[in-house]
DNA sequence: CTAGGGTTAG
């Protein structure tokens, strides 16, 4: 049941009949909220309701991991253990899922002691939940050793495993687990050709993605959907290939929607091409006219060119229309606490060290040749304060931190809402070769994996 | 036996 009114008026008559007693009647209801995305409904009643059972914390904890914070999901699992109610399997799935949303890696570590402390077997549905858990937390290897474990898989199961090769920049590893999955018997669906090609083109495996793209439908009657087509235009686009991008968005018979030609308009970032980004851009514009990164992407674009006069247009645009650019927000994990940084923040306790260690980091990082790129800086002010702007990205600060409050060669964990800027991608490369430190990125889109001075998405990103 | 569970594209 999806239909929020019809809902509505089953929870006035479940209110007239003095039903709100009855469990199911209210579970029922909680989860039809939940499924409508009105999670604030669903915790009223959920908050009135007198005898809550596992089922229906279950379906608040997933309510909220579903439509807003998975961090209150944890929030309420804590509590739901406070009052004595015993998770089961169905319960730590929820849970699983919710870490993954996070990427938290703490809590991460914390269910699946639960899991082993209470004995749940790793079926085939909590197992894959674990799998996608580990991969989202920026563990891929941990995310290995639970997909070799088990048993069963299925389609999801092999789905899950790709595209957590695909995210973390192994397209080779999910094209081996591809064919080990043909091998064993299970035939892959959709899902899994949107996996396996998104993988190929986050590696540069050009020829393979282009193989597998015809094979889908020769082999394996999959139809290629929009998703698909995305992935190619991104997987062409990224090569240089924008004239075959192009041509295949043209010549596609799917839908086109905002995602397929946003993949165009990242290739025309990354090359450079100017006229084909605007008209990707009006595209864009016709379907989302009121989305902000659309106009900040085609801004950094002018700017890389140095077309400060296209730069000054799309800004005076951005504010006619009152559309404000999503600020950018970085968390780090230390010491099993998350913080939360936002750009030019001082309100962490450690504030003036971490600055401190921001301003000695740059100079050594400027001596080893990095230099700062204020062209990512969006704001119309002095170098000067771009340079201040820049150094106190969200993303650097909580690197910063990092240093500061971890031990000398532990990996550096950090999570962003955004995609990673191109300046604060040079200066976690730099930061790793000079520090010796792993930094594993997590951005709205992928991970980033710095080690030694590059990063496992070769610079695509 | 009956409410609740996992994978995907910029």
């Amino acid at each position: 049941m999806q239909d929020l009114k019809m809902g509505r008026l089953v929870h006035d008559i479940v209110l007239k009949h003095g039903l709100l007693a009855d469990k199911f009647a209210c579970a029922a209801l909680v989860d039809m909220y939940a499924k409508c995305k009105v999670v604030d409904d669903a915790r009223q009643l959920f908050d009135k309701m007198q005898n809550r059972d596992l089922v229906t914390w279950t379906v608040m904890i997933g309510a909220f991991a579903e439509c807003r914070n998975a961090d209150e999901s944890l929030v309420l699992f804590d509590w739901m253990i406070e009052e004595g109610v015993v998770p089961d399997k169905v319960a730590m799935v929820t849970i699983v899922n919710a870490c993954a949303k996070l990427g938290a890696m703490y809590r991460a570590s914390l269910v699946r002691y639960y899991i082993c402390r209470n004995k749940f077997s790793l079926d085939v549905i909590l197992g894959t939940a674990m799998i996608d858990m580990y991969a989202k937390c920026g563990c891929i290897d941990s995310a290995r050793e639970i997909f070799d474990r088990m048993q069963v898989k299925n389609v999801i199961t092999w789905s899950a495993m790709i595209a957590a090769y695909g995210y973390h920049g192994h397209g080779r590893k999910a094209i081996d687990i591809f064919h080990m999955m043909l091998n064993s018997g299970v035939s892959p669906n959709v899902i899994t050709f949107v996996s396996l090609l998104y993988a190929c083109s986050h590696s540069g495996l050009i020829e393979e993605g282009l193989r597998f793209f015809s094979l889908m439908w020769d082999e394996f009657a999959v139809r290629a959907d929009v998703k698909h087509y995305t992935c190619m235009v991104d997987l062409l686009g990224r090569a240089g290939r924008l004239d075959e991008a192009l041509e295949l968005v043209e010549s596609m018979a799917v839908e086109k929607d905002e995602r397929l030609w946003g993949a165009l308009l990242g290739a025309c970032r990354i090359h450079g091409n100017i006229d084909l980004a605007e008209k990707a851009v009006n595209s864009l514009l016709e379907l989302q006219p009121d989305n902000a990164g659309h106009y900040v992407l085609l801004s950094n674009i002018y700017a890389r060119a140095g077309r400060w006069k296209d730069v000054a247009k799309m800004r005076d645009m951005m504010s006619q229309r009152r559309l404000k650019k999503v600020p950018g927000l970085t968390w780090i994990e230390v010491d099993n606490k998350t913080y939360e940084f936002s750009t030019g923040d001082r309100t962490h306790p450690r504030s003036e060290k971490i600055y401190a260690m921001l301003e000695s980091l740059g100079k050594k990082l400027e001596l080893a040749g990095y230099v700062p790129d204020t062209n990512f800086v969006l704001h119309d002010v002095d170098e000067e304060v771009k340079l201040g702007m820049l150094y106190s990205h969200s993303e650097k600060l909580a690197i910063a931190f990092g240093l500061i409050a971890t031990a000398d060669g532990t990996p550096i964990r950090i999570t962003k809402n955004l995609r990673v800027c191109g300046d604060c991608h040079t200066f976690s490369k730099f930061v790793s070769a000079i520090t010796q430190r792993v930094i594993i990125v997590r951005d709205v889109n992928r991970f980033h994996h710095f080690r030694e001075g590059t990063c496992s998405c070769g610079d695509y990103w």
